[in-house]
DNA sequence: GAACAGACTAT
DNA sequence: ATAGTC
DNA sequence: GTTC
């Protein structure tokens, strides 16, 4: 099953870490800054020239003037909002609060955002007040769009810097003319304006403000329904939901460099500390059973969390909304919540976390959930679009961008690859969970086929349904062989087998190539009223079974910790191999180690990571 | 400021 | 290289 | 967003 992708790509927050106690996003007021500087704060000089770049004679104290500012508050603190209307009065400029909603303001000549907003994110912001992109692309031509360091920047040099040092107007403009071209393809409307090719031509070099291949987002922001309705399983959602207190890193301990090259000192390290537990293996979920049965004291909290979460990875802003699902983890763990030094100590509340439960805690609600998580048009086309198997954060903004709101539609505007074609025609089935009798069912059926072909073959069902979940998502068959051969010719055979027999029905992956086999598709018993499921079958020699089984298992939350542990005890998990002496500079992987034999059980891998085994029914983390 | 799991296919 | 999936 |  798909769910909780992680496609790679950091997401890189930047700013935005401080101690804000959660901006008053959407003033209903037009003006900023009304409190504290009522004079300046509703001025709007007229527009000097559009997006020329004169620079100020520094020394003029108010080389601001004929500016009309608007910051875009999402991601910037409140704190660095305030001051920076405060000094932008002092140098005569104006200022008009951005309103996520309403239409653009004409006389805004400079647009600020955070500087850790790229281009993509900027765009999905204007879309929310102009969805049309061509005149989106002519309003914005007539204006600046610059990093919070440009007003910074200009503030601490006393001269209004040049806005061509700054890349993220041109990023922008080049995505817009983009998307035009794009979309004119799909609608065959013909190019209009003439600033689309000019734009093109000055396509700029990716720098500083640039996109880090993760667009975080900062949709936009308005009061009102803390919609979250839907009735959908969203595929970006639950991507750590039952975290038992976040897996990550060790605490002190740090073995790093020294030597220990030689083949043994990891064994006799390992034999000392064992039978248990590595040094730093405590904070690492996998350590702990997942916490089945203990009820959540805390939903209040949690609820609220997970919707930004659920926003965060539909809006592609991954590590941010793992970071959401470690913290919810340990809320949910937690003892009942009342006061702020109950958060105290609890791992993965960071500051900005810690603010949004305290604000929870005092009025019930988190402002930048109704804000941040509503429930307008283009949100409910992003959930509906990742709903389909093969579309996901990318692509569902893509399309969503591009005013795109029914799967009816897709098709005939939309280029849909193979997969979508088929996520699309099963899209209500694969929204449904399959019930463990039907698992049952599934497993029986494949089952027979392989058996058919080769005699003691070994079929487990793994995934969530190894782990004794009620209903499951998907089905999970890994089949192996224990005399280590006769696992070889029989993929294609029983995918042939299946096939004609009419279960399965559609291939969305097969992997040939390599020690193991993949098989992602769809089934369907021969049933009345069945429905059709996903199924996923790997076949995996036996010398791999362990690693394989473990990994199959799951659940993905609980094999991210493991990893993260091998990792940390210089070793590398994967669903081949458990290997030591792994070496990385950094993120990447120098050598891959050298696999080591005799981790054919699951319980040999948890035993030589130091690790207590767990049923799978405790990895469900 | 780097890391946040690791491997795979499709385009 | 990017997007998506397990 | 959080940790180290
Ligand atoms: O990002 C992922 C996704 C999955 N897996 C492993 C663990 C998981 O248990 C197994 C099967 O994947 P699936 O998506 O089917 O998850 P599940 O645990 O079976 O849940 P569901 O009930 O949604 O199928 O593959 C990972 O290691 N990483
Ligand atoms: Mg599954």
């Amino acid at each position: 099953m798909k769910k909780a992708k992680l496609h790679n790509g950091g997401n890189i927050p930047k700013s935005s870490t401080g101690s804000r106690s959660d901006p008053r996003l959407s003033n209903p007021g037009k003006c900023v800054g009304v409190s504290k500087l009522p004079e300046i704060s509703c001025t709007k000089p007229k527009i000097p020239s559009g997006n020329s770049t004169t620079a100020s004679p520094s020394g003029d104290n108010f080389f601001l003037r004929g500016v009309i500012i608007s910051i875009i508050p999402e991601r910037v603190p409140k704190a660095r909002v305030d001051l920076l209307r405060k000094r932008i009065g002092e140098r005569g400029g104006g200022i008009v609060t951005f309103h996520p909603q309403g239409a653009l303001d004409e006389t805004v000549t400079h647009y600020v955002v955070d500087d850790s907003v790229d281009a993509e994110e900027a765009l999905r912001v204007f879309l929310m007040k102009q969805p049309d992109l061509e005149a989106l692309s002519e309003t914005l031509s007539n204006v600046q769009c610059l990093p919070c360091k440009w007003i910074s920047g200009s503030l601490m040099s006393r001269t209004r810097l040049d806005e061509g040092g700054f890349f993220l107007h041109r990023q922008l403009l080049d995505l817009i003319t983009r998307k035009m071209t794009a979309s004119r393809k799909l609608d065959c409307t013909p190019p209009k304006s003439a600033f689309a090719l000019f734009s093109l031509a000055v396509l700029a070099t990716p720098f500083a403000c640039t996109p880090k291949s993760e667009p975080s987002s900062m949709l936009s922001v308005n009061a009102g329904t803390g919609g979250d309705g839907s009735g959908i399983k969203r595929k970006w959602e639950s991507i750590a939901e039952h975290a038992s207190s976040g897996y990550e890193d060790s605490g002190g301990a740090e073995s790093s460099d020294s030597d220990e090259e030689d083949s043994d000192v990891d064994e006799e390290f390992l034999a000392r500390v064992q039978p248990g537990h590595m040094p730093f293996a405590a904070k690492f979920v996998c350590s702990y059973p997942s916490s089945s049965g203990r009820k959540n004291v805390n939903g209040h909290i949690t609820d609220q969390l997970e919707k930004l979460q659920n926003t965060y990875k539909s809006t592609g802003q991954d590590f941010r909304a793992m970071a959401y699902g470690k913290a919810i983890g340990t809320v949910r763990n937690a003892p009942r919540i009342t006061k702020i030094e109950d958060i105290k100590g609890l791992r993965g509340i960071g500051s900005g976390i810690k603010s949004k439960i305290i604000e929870i805690l005092e009025t019930g609600a988190c402002e930048k959930v109704a804000a941040y998580c509503m429930d307008n048009e283009m949100n409910k086309a992003i959930e509906l679009f990742c709903g389909i198997h093969g579309v996901s954060s990318k692509t569902a903004l893509k399309w969503a961008s591009s005013n795109l709101r029914t799967l009816e539609e897709l098709p005939e505007k939309v280029r849909l690859n193979r997969v979508q074609q088929i996520g699309l025609k099963h899209y209500h089935d694969f929204l449904e969970r399959i019930p463990r009798s039907e698992v049952v069912e599934i497993e029986s059926t494949v089952k027979e086929a392989a058996l058919r072909l080769q005699d003691g073959l070994e079929l487990i069902t793994c995934g969530s349904y190894r782990r004794g979940k009620p209903t499951c998502g998907d089905v999970d068959i890994l089949v192996t062989h224990p005399d280590g051969k006769s696992h070889r010719n029989i993929f294609a055979p029983l995918l042939d087998s299946l096939r004609s027999s009419g279960f399965i029905t559609d291939d969305l992956l097969v992997a040939d190539e390599g020690s193991q086999k993949k098989f992602l598709g769809v089934c369907l018993l021969p049933n009345p009223g069945a429905k059709h499921r996903r199924l996923d079958i790997i076949v995996v020699p036996y010398s791999e079974f362990g690693c394989a089984l473990l990994y199959f298992t799951g659940s993905a939350h609980f094999n991210r910790s493991m990893r993260s542990l091998a990792h940390k005890a210089n070793m590398a998990l994967s669903h081949h191999s458990l290997n030591k002496n792994a070496v990385r500079v950094g993120k990447k992987k120098v050598s891959d180690g050298e696999p080591l034999p005799g981790m054919i059980t699951e319980k040999a891998i948890f035993d030589y990571l130091g690790l207590k085994y767990l049923e799978p029914a405790d990895r469900d983390h």
